[in-house]
DNA sequence: TTCGGTGCAAAGGGTTTGCAACCTG
DNA sequence: CAGGTTGCAAACCCTTTGCACCGAA
């Protein structure tokens, strides 16, 4: 499980018609540095307000939300705040658990709609959410 | 799948030594209207704003919360706010398959964790969530 | 040069809390 | 009668929005 290179995020950006900002580029990059984790809006904020001159509030929560929606990071909302993790790749479909102690995240390769029958005659299926919570072997030992 | 009838849910409260206040009978007594539909805490407020003298808008959250953590209820939160939705059975773990359009609920009785082999050596599993969106037969048509 | 993106400041809106009064068991 | 529960009002806090300026392509 390999994160994209800052480079690969650029070009996605401006391949979706996206300008690439010293701002997103700056918040990618601090995703980059921690990989494989959910972290909530919040931290990004504090992390930016310590050395001003940066990505402001609302900028940070602009962005994170479009890089949800283009598909390079996912979203959990935990405790009143949403959470983004930074995909290891932007066009596959995870499966994730989640260390509810750090918040570390191992995509899992498998999915439950392509082993069960989920027999809903009648139901038209959108999409689907399969999420495994506890604690990963670093914090339990 | 059948809801419980009130009483039902007046011995669960006091078994679990909480009170069987009116208010806190109300605000079942309106899950139980609606059944099988997942209510925002802002629906259940708007209900009793308007039929003054009744739960007050803190004691709806405080008693949603409540019947969460009792396993009265699930909960997902969704567009900034969230949504509840009495169980069935209080001793249950459902699966759900959720309509985006009119939020109702079928419980889906297969479990994915029964099914899969999720192998995750070291890892300690304590829960997980499998929810399946999409439109329900009644709004398709 | 253009129009998407940013920063500021203020508002929004769902949710939570402290505290005195209330009422179930 | 006691301790859990409620209602009120105010606070909280994460998030969103309008608008003028800025800067990537």
């Amino acid at each position: 499980m390999r994160t994209l290179n800052l480079e690969e995020y650029k070009i996605h950006l401006q391949d979706n018609g996206y300008k690439c900002t010293p701002q997103r580029l700056e918040i990618l990059s601090f995703f980059v540095h921690y990989p494989s984790r959910f972290i909530s809006a919040k931290l990004v904020i504090k992390h930016f307000q310590e050395a001003a001159g940066n990505p402001s509030l609302d900028t940070v929560y602009r962005n994170l939300f479009l890089f949800r929606d283009l598909g390079l990071m996912e979203s959990i909302f935990r405790e009143g705040e949403n959470l983004f993790y930074l995909k290891s790749n932007p066009t596959a479909h995870y499966h994730l658990f989640i260390c509810t102690e750090c918040l570390s995240v191992t995509e899992l390769d498998i999915c439950p709609m392509n082993i069960m029958e989920v027999s809903l005659p009648n139901y038209q299926i959108h999409h689907h959410k399969f999420e495994v919570y506890g604690v990963c072997p670093i914090c339990k030992s």
